[in-house]
DNA sequence: TAGTGGTCTAGACCACTTG
DNA sequence: AAGTGGTCTAGACCACTAC
């Protein structure tokens, strides 16, 4: 195997696995060769190919086991996420079947709610950057995200900012900053009537609501999101190994 | 330190410091001792103790920051469960401040509906078991669990069923099978009259659903689950690491 | 019994941050 | 420059499963 040295020899051992499974060369079901075959043939250490297959188990790619062998898992393809992709809306648009694109609402700054200023610990009356965004299955609008970020973490003219970036992006870019953790609500709620009218949902329907705080590697908050999620059209849908 | 061989030392030294983290030992927000003296402190290779704290991180408890160190996380008071933990209702119930109880509405046999027998890949007409519990946060019903199981897989009389338990411990007790993985559609409803009567809510309000199905390693459907989640007091609250 | 994945070790080197 | 976490290796032994 070739090896090109741009990125960790783990990474590509995963993305090479990836895609035998996804290209059928691992067929469904079936048994993979085992962790001595691998290793041997892409010429890396067992502990190498461990970790990736780790990582895969962990996605529900594939399922181990012990005295055994190592199998690819039939069931994935009922599956739009797991947890290491759930904030990747385009993704998750595209795994449910549809084409997705993204239409930029607003960008703007404004002074920050007494609720918001408490969730990303700032003083009074200081301001943020209001991002709403609209994300579209095909062409029905599924997804309406709306985020805020502190004025103060900005360092570039608000005009300049892509609204069609993912919010990893838009922070690295734009703010220099790098996402360390993040915790998410799940609610239930009613469709407000502005939320309704965007999402062409009626007034009175269910959908689900994604409160969602991004963290720096210093605990700092740096992102507030209220994302609304017409789950009558998109399936959210999470794989998980079972320790 | 002393390690009972009964665990694996992986396995112990995620308790010593789940537990230093847990009694302020290792205070929030503070730097933890490195990998190296760790590993010094407790006779484990620096791998074993690599491997541990890699969980603890995904697990979101601690930040880990290349060439500076590790710290406690000090965000995760405001977190009820990682995907780790999810689906011990208990656990939830307890994290948010409540006192967990478990009480068994229905144990019965019936036979399958189109849908359970497409879904657990029966013969049409087949039988399962038919399981309905209510978790109580304090005194108040917050979750109904339905879940049902192939009867086919059951080795006992269902007399003997305990239905306080886990599902984990009913599958592995009572049909001795694990679980392999699990996919979880999160859905936002409407409380049917049923359930609505059950969690004390009004027939209009929205509740999360929660459509589980749980499989065994070689992708046997094992059950199939819908779990209504008053989410008005309960909050499904989330961390995860970003990448 | 042979082969698989699971656990653990000891040590090397690198990339990065801080003082 | 010193110390941290990140990556990788080579090899040992164990627990388990299938044949």
């Amino acid at each position: 195997m070739r090896l090109i040295q741009s990125k960790s020899i783990a990474d590509q051992v995963e993305e090479l696995l990836r895609g035998r499974i996804r290209e059928g060369l691992y067929a469904p079901g079936s048994r993979m060769p085992s962790e001595s075959e691998l290793s041997d043939e892409m010429g890396v250490s067992r502990a190498t190919v461990r970790t990736v297959l780790a990582k895969l188990a962990v996605n529900g790619l594939i399922l181990r086991k012990q005295g055994d062998g190592t199998y690819v898992n039939a069931m994935m393809q009922k599956v739009s996420a797991n947890l290491g992709n759930v904030w990747d809306f385009s993704y998750l648009i595209e795994s449910n079947g549809f084409a997705p694109s993204i239409q930029p609402v607003v960008t703007e700054s404004r002074i920050a709610t007494e609720k918001e200023a408490l969730a990303l610990a700032l003083e009074p009356g200081e301001k943020l950057l209001s991002l709403i965004r609209l994300f579209y299955a095909d062409t029905r609008p599924v997804i309406l995200a709306r985020n805020v970020i502190p004025l103060s973490l900005v360092c570039v003219p608000i005009e300049q900012i892509d609204g069609r970036l993912h919010i990893r992006d838009i922070l690295q870019n734009y703010c220099k900053k790098e996402i360390a953790f993040v915790i998410t609500d799940i609610h239930s709620a009613r469709a407000g009537a502005d939320v309704a009218a965007t999402l062409s949902k009626q007034p009175n329907d269910t959908i689900l609501e994604l409160e969602v705080s991004f963290f720096s590697d210093d605990s700092t908050p740096l992102v507030l999101g209220s994302n609304y999620f017409d789950d009558a059209v998109l399936r959210l849908s999470l794989v998980q190994a079972w320790t």
